[in-house]
DNA sequence: AGTAGAACGAGAGCACCGCTCTCGTCGACC
DNA sequence: GGTCGACGAGAGCGGTGCTCTCGTTCTACT
C-alpha cells in the first residue's frame, strides 16, 4: 500500500509534469522556466528540485512523454487489418498531425538537441515506439507477400538490432529494404519539419495536399 | 569616402559576428551568450546594442551567414559539365559535410526555430541559395533530356516562384517532378538531421555509406 | 573655425533565470 | 514516543537580456 506521503509526491509530481506540459505548448522548450513552473503551482521554486534534480530532468520527462504520445497517435491510426500502403498513410498522416497539434513538443523531441543536453538511454527506447510502427507495416507487408523480391546485398548498412524492429527476418526483406524503410521514415520527417518549420512557406501551394502526395511517393519507393 | 568612425564601426560589428560565430561553433545558439562577446571583445555589455539591437537580431545574422555558407559550399561542389547524377551526389555530400562540420549553425538554420522568434525576410532569401543548386541540377537535365516525360497534372502543389527556381519552364517539367524536387530536398534534410541529432545511433551501422546509398535511392526518385 | 548634435562605450540597475544551502516542520517507521 | 528523513520556504549566488544615464569623441553644418 501506498502511505499518504507517497501518494503526494505522486500526485505533484503530476502536477508539475502537467503544469511544464502546459508552459512547453505555449512558450516552447527554451523558454520554458523551472521558476515559472513553481509560480503556477504556488510552490517555491527550490521545492522542485525535490522531484526533478535539474531542468534537463524536467525536459527528459517531457521528452519521454512526448516519444509517448506520438507512439500512440502512431499506433492508434494503425489498422493491422488493412493493406500496408493504406496503413502507412494512416500512419504518416497521423504522425503530421500530431506534430500540427503539438509543434513545440515536436520541435523538442525532432528539432535541435538541447545545448549540452545528451539523450539518456530512457528517451531511446520511447523514440523506438514510433518507428516500431513503421517497422510492423513493413513486416506484414513482407509476410503478405506485396513486397518485390530482395537482392540481398553484402554490405549491411542497418544494424542487427534496428533490422528486428524494422519488419523482422523473412526472404523479402533484406538490407537494402529496410534501409530505404529508414530512408522514407526520415524522409516523413523532413517533410514535416520543414512545414512546421515554415521551410515550405511561399514553396508549397497546399501543405496537405502536398505531404498525401508525396507520402504516396514514399510508399513507392518503399514498395508498399 | 568612408570616415573612420564608419570603418571603425564595420570593424567592430565583423568582430562581433566572428566572436559570436565562434562561441555558436562550441556552445551553441541556445547558450550564445551577448554578454560572453562582449567580455570576449573587452566592451561592456551594453555597447554591443549600438551594434545589434538585440539577441535575436545578432542570431539572425549569424543564420543569414550560415546560410551563405551553406550555399556556397553546396555550389562550389557543382561541377556544371557533369552528369546530373553525379553533380546531385556531389551537392548531397557536400550539404552533409558542411552539416558535420558545423553542427551547431547546421541546427540552427534547420532546427527548431527558437522560442518566439519569427524568420525575417532577410534570412528566406539566402536559405534559396541552397535550394537553387539543386533547381539548376534539375532544370539543366530537363534540358538535357535525361528526365522522362512529365505526365502534367492539374493542381498545382508548387508555387509559381518556387516553380521558377526548381528547373523553370520545360516540358519535361511539371509540378510532379518538382514536387518530387521538393521532396528529396527535404528527404536529403531528414537524413542529414537524423544522422545530426543522433536519431540513426544504434541503428545505421554506416552512415557514411547509407548516406550515399540513400542519395542514390533520392535520385532514382527523382529520374536523374 | 566653431559649434550643435549624433554616435559611442562604460557603468549601474532591473527583472529574470537555474541552482544551492539552510532552517523549521511534519510525517513515517522502529 | 522518539528519531530521522522528506518536505517546502526563504535567502542568496552568479548568470542572463536589456534599459537608462552620463561623459566623451567624432562628424557635419554654419
Amino acid at each position: 500500500m501506498s502511505t499518504a506521503r507517497e501518494r503526494a509526491r505522486a500526485a505533484l509530481t503530476a502536477e508539475i509534469l502537467e503544469s511544464a506540459r502546459g508552459q512547453l505548448a505555449t512558450v516552447g522548450a527554451a523558454a520554458l522556466s523551472l521558476r515559472a513552473v513553481a509560480r503556477d503551482l504556488g510552490l517555491a521554486s527550490s521545492a522542485l528540485y525535490r522531484y526533478f534534480p535539474s531542468r534537463d530532468e524536467l525536459l527528459t520527462a517531457l521528452i519521454i512523454e512526448g516519444y509517448d504520445a506520438l507512439g500512440a497517435a502512431a499506433e492508434s491510426a494503425d489498422v493491422p487489418t488493412a493493406q500496408p500502403r493504406t496503413r502507412w498513410h494512416a500512419i504518416c498522416a497521423a504522425v503530421r498531425a500530431w506534430a500540427l497539434a503539438h509543434p513545440h513538443e515536436y520541435a523538442l523531441l525532432y528539432g535541435s538537441p538541447v545545448p549540452g543536453y545528451a539523450a539518456p538511454q530512457d528517451t531511446v527506447a520511447a523514440a523506438g515506439r514510433v518507428g516500431a510502427a513503421l517497422g510492423r507495416v513493413l513486416g506484414d507487408a513482407a509476410r503478405a507477400g506485396v513486397l518485390p523480391p530482395a537482392e540481398h546485398r553484402r554490405t549491411a548498412l542497418v544494424t542487427p538490432a534496428a533490422a528486428e524492429v524494422l519488419g523482422g527476418e523473412h526472404p523479402a526483406l533484406d538490407d537494402a529494404v529496410r534501409a530505404r524503410a529508414l530512408l522514407t521514415w526520415s524522409s516523413l520527417y523532413g517533410l514535416i519539419s520543414f512545414e512546421l518549420f515554415g521551410h515550405f512557406a511561399g514553396v508549397v501551394a497546399d501543405p496537405e495536399a502536398f505531404f498525401t502526395e508525396q507520402v504516396g511517393e514514399l510508399a513507392d519507393l518503399l514498395g508498399l
